[in-house]
DNA sequence: CAGATTTGCTGATCTACCTTAGCCGAACCG
DNA sequence: CGGTTCGGCTAAGGTAGATCAGCAAATCTG
């Protein structure tokens, strides 16, 4: 167990996720912080932090790792609607509805704390900002949903795989993770095909495609985009249902 | 224009697909009831109540008529994202954000109800059941783009077709539309080819082939599902993710 | 450390779906 | 009234991406 000195240096990408979309008051910073810090917890790579069928009660904020939010069909196709990196929050208000219809996994160790329902209506309440904030960044996961599906019913494999690297690059990019031309990219092929509707095959050969176009270097899970222009450009990439404001 | 008496008799899908998630107060009923009826307008085929790059600032109420939430490329190719029917409430909260990244367009002449943001918000905060019933109503639409998202990604052609004409009946049935077996379906091939990421030609031949296994009956503008189940099986289709409670 | 598993990668084959082109009947329009 | 548009439908041919099979390096595990 670590510190809570440790882990509150960790409370920074949340901080800095909200302020893409309000300006967060000193009162709603300190009251964030608090709640934050009240119960963090870790977990390791593939572990579900919530499954499909469970009752959702609480209310999560991821400190650092990466998620997915995945469904499984029947026969075990599995599709990834949603990333959900350092910063987000995690199901906001969810706990209005009786039953999960997804579930939340780990795709790289993470660590994350959690509010019951009480305290994060209490944390709401507390602050206009901060209220205002958290509303935006539930907006902002639905507009991200919305383009996912243009992506994965109008975009061939190639601007597919090369529109999300780009908003997965100009997500981590507010949080502070990503250095220069470079992020830390820690996840496998196969999870990136279950997010595109790809094969695991395919998804590889468009990867090399675009290694081979000079568009990424993607390897010893970093990835790097030296003309992040030329790839946007090829992906059709346009920023705006990201919805920050400065 | 038509009396107030008129429209008024078009609240009713509003009242009963909120209802579908929460029991409404008396009071809420009364709020909302007289809310919706302040300012009730009509649009033709293919209009754009709101597009891509507009503020938005104001809450819609469908009262009837279909529409879709679609976004388009660069170069033409044009997915649909979401269906808006009868009852919807459209747009709630998006107010907050600086910018819509999507459009709303008509696919049938269509009846709605504007409400500017105070008004919204006074509405939302004269009674608790309505709000849930609110918050509710927009969670279960994220829940139903996750859902298309698998469709997209993960389901075959006739699966994609199959499952989502069984949502499109399974949100209609609540709001009172689904007579029997059947229900008016007003829209066109192409829209559904846009909504489900295929082609027109490969839609056609996907809806022959749903027809020729006996599965569906289309015509006319009608669509009569004999056997429900037997669909839902085809379309692998599982409700949860519509959450409703009763 | 050896064995098992995971991950990235490749080749060959197959097929689901796209594209282009065009027909037909119904509705609409000047 | 004849022209035009729109929606549903069909045929032919091409291709993007799936599936199956297998290999090597890295990583995990006991």
């Amino acid at each position: 167990m670590n510190s809570a000195r440790h882990e509150g240096s960790q409370i920074q990408p949340v901080l800095r996720r909200l302020s893409a979309f309000r300006h967060l008051s000193e009162c709603g910073t300190a009251a964030l912080d608090k709640a934050i810090r009240e119960r963090v917890l870790r977990a390791g790579t593939g572990q579900d932090l919530i499954c499909e069928g469970d009752i959702p009660d609480r209310v999560r904020f991821i400190l650092s790792g990466w998620l997915a939010r995945y469904k499984t069909l029947e026969d075990g196709r599995r599709q990834i609607v949603n990333f959900v990196l350092p910063g987000d929050a995690c199901d906001t208000m969810i706990y209005l509805l009786s039953e999960m219809d997804h579930s939340i996994g780990t795709l790289t160790p993470v660590v994350y704390s959690e509010l019951e329902r009480p305290q994060f209506e209490q944390l709401m309440a507390s602050d206009k900002t901060l209220a205002e904030a958290l509303w935006c960044e539930s907006l902002a996961g639905n507009a991200i949903r919305r383009e996912w599906a243009v992506n994965m019913g109008r975009r061939v494999a190639l601007e597919r795989v090369a529109h999300l690297l780009c908003e997965i690059i100009e997500r981590l990019r507010p949080v502070g993770l990503v250095d220069g031309n470079s992020c830390a990219f820690p996840i496998t092929q196969m999870d990136l095909a279950d997010a595109t509707g790809l094969s695991a095959v395919h998804l590889n050969r468009t990867l090399q495609e675009l290694r081979a176009a000079g568009l990424i270097v993607l390897r010893e899970r970093v990835l790097t985009v030296n003309d992040l222009d030329a790839l946007k450009t090829a992906a059709l990439f346009n920023p705006n249902y990201l919805h920050y404001v400065h």
